[in-house]
DNA sequence: CTCCATCACTTAAAGCCTTTAAGCATTTGC
DNA sequence: GCAAATGCTTAAAGGCTTTAAGTGATGGAG
């Protein structure tokens, strides 16, 4: 029988492209091996198990995703800046719902270290330097400017804003007009 | 055989405790079976299947949720009202994180309807009567503070905050005060 | 060039899950 | 007290994960 060719990247990339065609939650080591006309027991050689699978592509996902937001943040400043990164996430978000559902889950520590998860706080962080913001207001800033853009997305992805009629769009550019007012003028601490 | 007394209501409550516990992903219709000392094909007279398991969870987190945010609300306006409805929410999807998850899940158009997502809606929408933003910016500003607080939350949850040493009730505390802001001096459509 | 070791995949099997169908036992109502 | 309806069990099929053992292709050494 000829071979598959099966690498562990490989898997990996398919599994992404898998978990966007199906979503996150149906990508399995069997749907996997279909797609490669191979058993599942073969997957087992390049990847410790499902959990794993899924590791990777969160990982994937991470890097990309800050690959994307840093193209978008160069050159940039202020509320373009601010604009310019939401709109990497959203856009993200929107073609790879799969992959950006991966980004959510849980990575061991090490996983998590390794990854790109720290790229994007500083990221955020960088966004905030047109700002300035003292810390710890920067910590806060940073936590809501996360909280925002995924919170958005991801009711904005479950369908969550569908029954009322007013474009997603527009409450998006609204709502990124208010960030960009509320760090202009951030609040004393009381 | 004594039976067990199974009935929809009491398999649905069970769900969500057995959700809390265990992740809302966990609750399986042979883990609940197991809870009530019967065998899995027991509850298919009670349920038609797992995805209706699981959206009786999501209505009946959904309902807990708004009586939850009705309580903390009655009585208040203005800032007041808003940080009293944003602590239900973030005590209620602390305190049972399975059936916040569950109150996440997509549900059919009529199980939405009936439920009381609308219900949520409308609190949020009173709270910003405190505010009087003009429709269409009332919609924006539901959207965002939906936003908000279920990405707070979402990302809380998931241990998003827990590699940064500021506290998190200090960070959620200055994100509100930063809402309360911006919600009172909406900015101007560009 | 050939043989053998290694590697890549298959087969086999166990265990857990969902779900349907059929059977038995218990309750309920007449 | 008996029949019908109800509630749970048994049985069985099919899908998933994962491990172990087996087979055939590949490639390096002699």
């Amino acid at each position: 029988m000829a071979r598959a060719g099966l690498t562990a990247e490989r898997l990996t990339q398919a599994a992404a492209e898998l978990a966007d065609e199906l979503g996150f939650h149906n990508l399995t080591v069997s749907a996997l091996a279909r797609r490669f006309g191979v058993k599942p027991a073969a997957l087992y050689s390049h990847v410790r198990d499902v959990q794993e699978l899924r590791a990777r592509v969160a990982v994937l996902a991470l890097a990309e995703l800050a690959e994307r937001a840093a193209a978008a943040l160069a050159g940039r400043a202020g509320k373009d800046a601010l604009v310019a990164f939401a709109d990497a996430y959203r856009g993200y978000a929107k073609e790879h719902p799969g992959r950006y559902a991966a980004a959510q889950i849980q990575l061991d520590d090490e996983t998590a270290y390794a990854s790109a998860a720290r790229r994007h706080a500083e990221m955020t962080r960088s966004i905030l330097r047109g700002y300035d913001l003292p810390e710890p207001a920067q910590t806060d800033a940073v936590r809501m400017l996360g909280s925002m853009f995924h919170g958005f997305v991801s009711l904005e992805t479950q369908g969550g804003f569908a029954r009322t009629p007013r474009e997603v769009d527009v409450s998006w550019a609204r709502t990124l007009d208010a960030l960009d007012s509320v760090l202009r003028n951030w609040p004393p601490d009381e």
